[in-house]
DNA sequence: GTTTAATACTAGAACGTTCTAGTACTGATT
DNA sequence: AATCAGTACTAGAACGTTCTAGTATTAAAC
């Protein structure tokens, strides 16, 4: 229990230094695993620390070392395709870092979640999908190695790791044109990461196709409610169009909830392609076609840059991934009476 | 540019000092807006942090104070009632901690999340909805204050917060019955916190009320995967029943996706019901009717809890939150016909 | 004009580590 | 027998704060 503990520190190196009967230096060096003492010794100083129950206090650690060896990551918490993300920066140990996580909730800003982040001193910081204008990143850029994650922002000093949503919308859209579908609507994505660049792809893709006054583009959003209120407002407006393309995963998710719920089929009536390849996709109504972004790389690959720009052994730069078109149920050759 | 800071510290509070033309002391009470300074020297020293950019090194001010006035919350980054129950953690400022997360994934589990809470010496810990054994958080409990949070334990010093998970559910199971149904089956949540609870609250339910040999217990799990597995088992094996109750709202997601599939409509052919009132409850295909739990009064609490007993103002115990039905469109009178 | 009380300020010792610069010992090399 | 190299170990100064115990300075009280 506890209660035995009421008011005890835990112990330190010095009372472990005690216990094994040596110096607090070669305590430390055995703890750490650092070369410098016999194999008697470190057998020793182990089974005092596992007897008092030593364990290392990290503030002082980290204090005590010329650098940290903090990664912070800000991220949404509530939002799944971020939880991918974090998920995987877990998956790739071994740099000697250690994750710090801050997390952005409503009314908790990116600077709010910086801060404490900053305060840790931690060496590079991943930011997740922020939305925040670029002359407040160049600030945070001042401070401290910034690797932003699934968005575009050409500034200098600022490294970015990033699917192709350009090339990765156009395969989306190419993969309904190509199944014959000619009234195609595009649910956007409004101020999220990669919106623009997402909804620009589609209109240039349309024209390509020379569709360019069949291609709708309705406000949305990055969640299903969003996706559900554009669908409602596609169907009030009249005919709809075969085929919906939606900012992300969620959004199209929410097109297949209003789809059902007014009795269109998919991908009879109507075909439905997402983006990301959220975990939601599969599971979705009608399985989900959609554009997959490869959270592990891009989380690996983000925690890589992150490292090495801590190390100053990266310049900052861009890395950019290829999507990839998944095929699932959602989307189906166009009807030929449409 | 960090290009112009490149090796450079971060300015110190004696830098600061040397800025303002003060002590250190000086400078740290004024940073730390304890009382001893005058209003001129408080002005001054301000000006000077900001101009030399001064930040306070938290792992120094923790490592002094004789508090680390952390508390460190672990929970599963991917599940999304975890991630409400986190917002709801950030909800509550004012109590003089600051929080610490420790991310639950696959391969990461509870004593290697906490393991890093307790270096950083934080003084209680909120674990989310884990799963482990009762001796394994007794032995954590040895180490620091324990806030279980939407889980029941009958362990001395361990405290909970949770919500009434027997009460939920037969609140759910009463409802179903009230409109008329008779044959229901309930999607289990296998080991999941809170599942061995609802799932005999569910048969004692139905034994009150004469129905036992109508229910019927599926092996489900608390992931949409496992509704939609789950409902298919249900499917095959002959006559559906009117009504499906399930572990939780994404099971309860699942469900409705393997219904729409099957062709069922919900709630004219089978009523569904879920558990959480979680985000994806409104928007699924059919909004969902499902028991309340309130995440921002549990995290408020939970949080309240963990500072108390850090500070040991409390005596570690349980409290047990009231859930309440939420009534949407996923439930409906049982036909006569069935 | 001395005491008292309060306010503004400071020196310097912690906090629990790491790390540099050293000492003491061993065994091999000349 | 003296030198060297290597291994095992230690003393003690950092790291950047807070906090205790103080010293001035001023204002009020008699």
């Amino acid at each position: 229990m506890a209660g035995s503990r009421r008011g005890r520190q835990s112990p330190t190196l010095v009372e472990l230094a005690e216990a094994a009967g040596c110096s607090t230096s070669l305590a430390s060096i055995v703890m750490r695993g650092a070369p410098g003492a016999s194999d008697a010794t470190r057998k020793r100083v182990m089974e005092a620390a596992e007897s008092i129950g030593y364990r290392p206090d990290e503030r002082a650690r980290s204090l005590r070392r010329s650098s940290s060896g903090l990664i912070g990551v800000a991220y949404h918490v509530a939002e799944p395709f971020h939880a991918d993300l974090v998920e995987g920066l877990y998956g790739t140990e071994g740099d000697g870092f250690d994750l710090v996580l801050g997390a952005m909730v409503p009314g908790r800003d990116v600077e709010h979640t910086i801060e404490p982040l900053l305060r840790q001193r931690c060496e590079a910081i991943i930011l997740i999908g922020s939305m925040l204008p670029v002359a407040r990143l160049r600030r945070i850029r001042e401070e401290v190695p910034l690797v932003l994650v699934a968005r575009q922002v050409r500034a200098a000093g600022i490294d970015v790791v990033r699917t192709d949503d350009r090339g990765g919308q156009r395969l989306a859209t190419e993969h309904l044109i190509g199944l014959g579908h000619r009234a195609i609507a595009y649910i956007d994505g409004g101020q999220h990461p990669g919106a623009a660049i997402r909804r620009r792809s589609f209109r240039d893709t349309m024209a390509a196709h020379g569709l360019s006054d069949q291609a709708r583009v309705i406000p949305g959003g990055n969640t299903e409610e969003e996706g559900i209120r554009a669908t409602r407002r596609i169907l009030d407006e009249g005919e709809p169009p075969t085929a919906i393309a939606a900012f992300n995963d969620r959004a199209a998710t929410g097109v297949l909830t209003m789809l059902v719920r007014a009795g269109l089929r998919v991908p009879e009536d109507v075909s439905v392609i997402g983006f990301d390849d959220a975990r939601i996709a599969r599971t979705a109504v009608t399985p989900l076609t959609t554009i997959r972004q490869d959270t592990t790389l891009m989380a690996h690959v983000a925690r890589e840059r992150a490292a090495g720009l801590a190390r100053q052994r990266f310049v900052a730069g861009e890395q950019v991934l290829v999507p990839e078109l998944t095929e699932r149920e959602s989307t189906a050759p166009a009807r030929p009476d449409h």
